[in-house]
DNA sequence: TGCTGGCACTCCGCCGGACCGAGTGCCAAG
DNA sequence: CTTGGCACTCGGTCCGGCGGAGTGCCAGCA
């Protein structure tokens, strides 16, 4: 038996169905494609498909369409990679370069995204936990309080007011402050976010017995102020897509809008896809249907792969029906991962 | 001819299409409301109303259903405001009370708003045009950098890392630094967001001719984020109770989500509603239909309100389609305003 | 003058039947 | 293993008829 040629015969299917978006025949099958054998031959072979599970008909005597487990095939043997055109590398190029700070970067290349693939883009925030501590500043605002400003080397700033309520006076709190704030720099610059923390107690010991009430206060600020920065954020954008691709997800679209509102659900699938196996710098990860562990996802596929300057500072990705042309989303998804990271390299 | 009754007949319509959300016929409407006439009677009526422009039959002998202009009547003149229960109200306060700062105000309100109206909920950041400038923070980070971060009274935190070309080295840069901080802190600490910029052109006219380039710089950096810090926010949430609230939009959802995703039309539509007659704190801004000017809202109303700490900050409310129940709603927003603003205030 | 019951008319929505076409599965032959 | 043929299934669509909801109009009545 060809083995070849049922993989063909499925590659066709998964093809036409995405462009038709209707359950795919045998004869509308050897008219669009160059496979030299009868409907009938066909007949068998999407037989056999369907019996391993690949294709299945959503009604008696009605055409086939890919299963999940018929994408994943698709995906992992059978897809070849549709290389994007020049002016299409242009564009990206052109509408990046735009970008003026973090913020910029982040909401340029989720709406880039959601338009060249029209579907639901998704992009993390680069990743706090790897990225290192520049400046720690710590500014009095009046009365017992504090400002303290964390700033990192990948250009996120957190920022927290903290009222300290051991403090005797304003001018005592200032002078406390400056002195820490040199202090804590040269404990924590360069440090990363993760392993800071542990660097944080040895401030702590080293202080006078006199001060160490309020440094106790604002070290502990500062470290939720660590754990803050580790947490993850992401920014959506394109849902409109999710509407206009077809009747598809109308029955699911609620629940798809309900999870992409949920920014934790999203981290939550974000970081499963960072630990699928070959998920590296420039290496895609893609989820189909059921695969997504999240119920109200079960009829989208999720493509995402990692940017960074150099190492992987978090994913970037979008979001669709099961029934999306996965190639030329994976090569979109490809590119402008790749330029995001250029960019964030310079 | 009884004017009064026809409102009556109007009203009637009106809630009931909102609660079954299919045309309502004159036979219907005796058998649900204590009119105290016959079908027949209300039929003229109808007619009348019809003439008016105020309500409307899809096809030929179907029930009648309101237009834009009668949901502008019944919202003016014939809406009873619909008080929340206790139990809902311990509900907003619990809420709303968890929160740690204004970002979690603010994220908090917002779902609240979506929660309890079941519809897409908006929330405008405070605006910064009438908050006031608490603290200025330079900082120098590094090579010829520096961190400007802006603090306000309302607790919002803008930041901005500046390139600043002119400096000879980094020494004189944290001097120079030093010294600016005082000088802008007492330059503007206390001024509004809107008048500051005023002020900065004399801290630059005063300073000793060496330094001018440099803080130039700096001062056009602050004067680019005092006008950023004008530049409003919004967020939203609940845009998956748009699809849920029932077939009524389907057609025009996509373009819905699409103006929902741009927030600079959502800021326009806002900013529109606080320049309506009598939108002051307190007051709803309702506009219906057609009244947005934007194409893609034609099918939905907004419901909006002031909030703000003793004076208007910004607005809060929600969107939904045309037929939606504006008594419970403008309630519900009306309360939500409410509490915000009284956490706002402590 | 305004309300009411009656009546004819319109038109949507639903149901059932017939039909068409696409597609399948199977089989016998090449 | 492939192929053409053939019978079969079944969804989609196009009527035609029907029922019901609703309207508009009119004549009668308070």
């Amino acid at each position: 038996m060809s083995d070849d040629r049922r993989l063909s015969v499925l590659r066709a299917i998964v093809e036409d169905y995405v462009s038709s978006h209707e359950p795919v025949g045998s004869k509308a099958l050897v008219e669009r494609h160059q496979l030299g054998v009868s409907p009938a031959t066909i007949r068998n072979d999407m037989a056999v498909l369907e019996e391993e599970g690949y294709i299945t008909q959503p009604h008696t005597s009605a055409g086939r369409i890919p299963t999940d487990k018929g994408y994943r095939l698709f995906v992992d043997r059978l897809a070849a990679v549709k290389p994007m055109s020049a002016a299409e590398r242009r564009a990206i190029q052109t509408f990046l370069d735009g970008a003026v700070d973090l913020d910029d970067v982040v909401d340029r290349t989720v709406r880039l995204l959601a338009q060249i693939t029209r579907q639901a883009a998704v992009v993390q925030y680069p990743s706090l936990s790897r990225a290192a501590v520049r400046h720690v500043e710590l500014v009095p605002v009046g009365g017992r309080s504090a400002l303290l400003v964390l700033i990192t080397d990948t250009g996120r700033v957190e920022q927290r007011v903290i009222d300290v309520r051991s403090a005797v006076d304003t001018e005592s709190l200032t002078t406390a402050l400056a002195v820490l704030r040199t202090r804590l720099n040269s404990a924590l610059a360069g440090h990363r976010l993760g392993e800071a923390r542990d660097s944080l107690t040895d401030v702590v010991q080293v202080t006078p017995q006199a001060d160490q009430a309020v440094v106790a206060e604002i070290v502990a600020a500062l470290g939720d102020c660590l754990t803050a920065g580790l947490e993850e954020k992401v920014v959506i954008a394109g849902t409109a897509n999710l509407v206009r691709s077809g009747a598809d997800l109308s029955a699911s679209l609620g629940t798809v809008l309900e999870a992409l509102e949920e920014h934790v659900v999203l981290l939550r699938l974000v970081q499963e896809m960072t630990e699928d196996p070959a998920a590296g710098r420039g290496t895609l990860s893609v989820r189909i249907g059921a695969e997504n562990l999240h119920l109200g996802l079960a009829e989208t596929s999720v493509v995402t792969t990692g940017y960074g300057d150099g190492e992987v500072l978090a994913r970037l990705g979008v979001l669709g029906p099961t029934r999306m042309d996965y190639p030329t989303t994976m090569a979109a998804v490809g590119a402008v991962s790749r330029y995001v990271s250029r960019i964030l390299s310079s």
